[in-house]
DNA sequence: TCTTGACTTGGAGTATGCTCGAAGTCCTAG
DNA sequence: CTAGGACTTCGAGCATACTCCAAGTCAAGA
């Protein structure tokens, strides 16, 4: 399978498999006779776990670090699960924080809408806003 | 209370609180005869409602988008409420998402614990090891 | 008085993770 | 044979969100 191919499968960008390929995530493929990169499917599966890493919010460095002992062979099987079982507590204590902010917005949202509902009863300005007004007028740099 | 103060009561750096002002996201405070700034501790409640927006994956741009809503009155509470409905529906898929890629993570760490209590048994290679070896020894650009 | 530490502004620098461009090669269809 | 599209390498550029530095002001304690 060539890059284009991959990239497609992959969900990737054939220019981010060349950079993940530059850093050392992804092992450089075989190339045909006319120089192009030759990947073997099971390459989808190792990309498919880099994404679930990614998408926990593991950084490249430490996806890194655990290809690079995954290289290394079975000795190594112990480190690689202290890795991920860290990994793992950071994405529980994520999810926590996410389901109390969650919560948070829930009680944020049925605020608005019981202030504006009041307003459809009685035209006026809203209730129940409690983050106190603050803005300015300066240069939005972004 | 000056920025130092609220550094430490908010956990932002006084970095960050300048520059949180500087893009619009904090309003100028009042500053004391010495040209130090000097907040109300209202600023507080309005910071916590920031960190919530920012830990649930929301950009700054689209928190000063919020922000600047709020600045303009009561008038816009209905497209306020539209942007936290919408940011809610992120952070529920992603709380989904994180649940699924913990459970693979589960499964991994399972994976190599039965891998490496196998070897505790048999000294040598281990099992289960699924995602095939790949690595490389290219230049390490991160 | 002198030093220490907190504050000020403006602008530059950093980290992460891509993303794109230039210039060139190669295969395939018309 | 020629045009189009996919591929190659190398290096530069970009978006986000800070983070830090320089040079200077100011208040308070030894």
């Amino acid at each position: 399978m060539k890059i284009g191919e991959l990239a497609r499968r992959s969900g990737l960008s054939a220019h981010t498999i060349r950079y993940y390929e530059r850093i050392g995530l992804l092992p450089p493929p075989d190339k045909n006779a006319s120089g192009h990169r030759d990947y073997d499917v099971s390459i989808l599966t190792w990309i498919d776990f880099l994404g679930r890493l990614k998408s926990t919010g593991m950084p490249l460095r430490e996806m890194l670090r655990y290809a690079e002992l995954r290289s290394l062979g079975s000795e190594t099987e112990a480190e690689r699960q202290v890795i991920l079982e860290r990994h793992r507590e950071q994405v529980r204590n994520r999810l926590a924080g996410l389901q109390e902010n969650l919560s948070v917005l829930d009680t944020k949202i049925a605020g608005y809408a019981a202030s504006i509902s009041a307003s459809d009863m009685v035209e006026g300005k809203g209730t129940k806003d409690d983050d106190h007004d603050r803005s300015n007028q300066r240069d939005r740099a972004i």
